[in-house]
DNA sequence: GCGACAG
DNA sequence: ATCTTGTCGC
């Protein structure tokens, strides 16, 4: 993945909405719903969080049979698009595909805290990233983007999340006081494997452990950045 | 036109 | 996502 690939499908600087629309339909033609992993020992997840004009974007690798966390990355770029919904994957796909390079050893399935094919255009952010990246991956998110489903109510339970006609993932409900999450396939990834995988996952709180301590990566990196260890931090601009 | 709408 | 105080519950 050099830097011209990742600009290319990254990059919304000067592109019209058709064009991001163009690519995101591009991309789906390449996603593949069948298991492309060989087996399970690391799970990776990334997530985002801002301060100004600056994202960053946090990565943690866990090993999969312990959830114990292997490895942590990060970058801080400078944000390129407000948050338009649907278009997600732009704006922060520079920072996600630069952390995930940095990488040396890829996890075997990552979790991203967004839409998977549970997308209008059938384009969320983990699928467009793993099918640019030919990557397994599984979107979570706390909220419907589209889509239809029977609301759970006892922990464990869970419904199919359906859009014009089809299954685009789950709708499971993790913890008792918090609200249902929604969980979808990205790009190799099975819809049965999306739901084991992150039942898998699953340690008493809301989000699945990979997602979850990503998140609070990149809260804790925010944090960092804001007392000024900016410099001494990781810097990383563009792709 | 109006409301909904991942992070 | 971010801005924000207290508050209820395991």
């Amino acid at each position: 993945m050099d830097k011209e690939y990742l600009r290319r499908w990254f990059d919304p600087q000067s592109r019209s909405f058709k064009e991001l629309r163009e690519l995101q339909h591009e991309a789906t033609l390449m996603i593949d719903l069948r298991d492309g992993f060989r087996e399970l020992r690391t799970v990776a997840g990334m997530d985002c969080s801002y301060l100004g004009d600056r994202i960053i974007c946090a990565i943690v690798v866990l090993d999969y049979t312990t959830l114990d966390i292997i490895k942590r990355e990060h970058v801080v770029q400078k944000v390129r698009l407000p948050y338009i919904p649907t278009y997600l994957n732009f704006r922060e796909g520079c920072a996600m595909a630069s952390a995930f390079g940095k990488l040396e050893k890829k996890p075997d399935v990552l979790i991203m805290d967004s839409c998977g094919i549970n997308h209008p255009r059938r384009s969320g952010m983990a699928s467009y990233f793993g099918a640019v990246m030919d990557h397994p991956t599984i979107g979570v998110s706390k909220k419907i983007l589209c889509g239809e489903a029977l609301v759970p109510t006892e922990v464990g339970e869970y419904h199919e999340l359906v859009y014009e006609g089809e299954q685009v993932g789950w709708v499971l409900k993790t913890s008792k006081r918090s609200n249902p999450i929604i969980a979808s396939p990205g790009h190799k990834v099975s819809m049965q494997s999306c739901l084991e995988i992150v039942g898998h996952c699953l340690k008493g709180h809301k989000l699945p452990e990979p997602t979850r301590l990503a998140h609070l990566y990149a809260a804790e990196l925010r944090e960092e950045l804001k007392a000024g260890k900016g410099h001494q931090t990781t810097f990383n601009e563009n792709y």
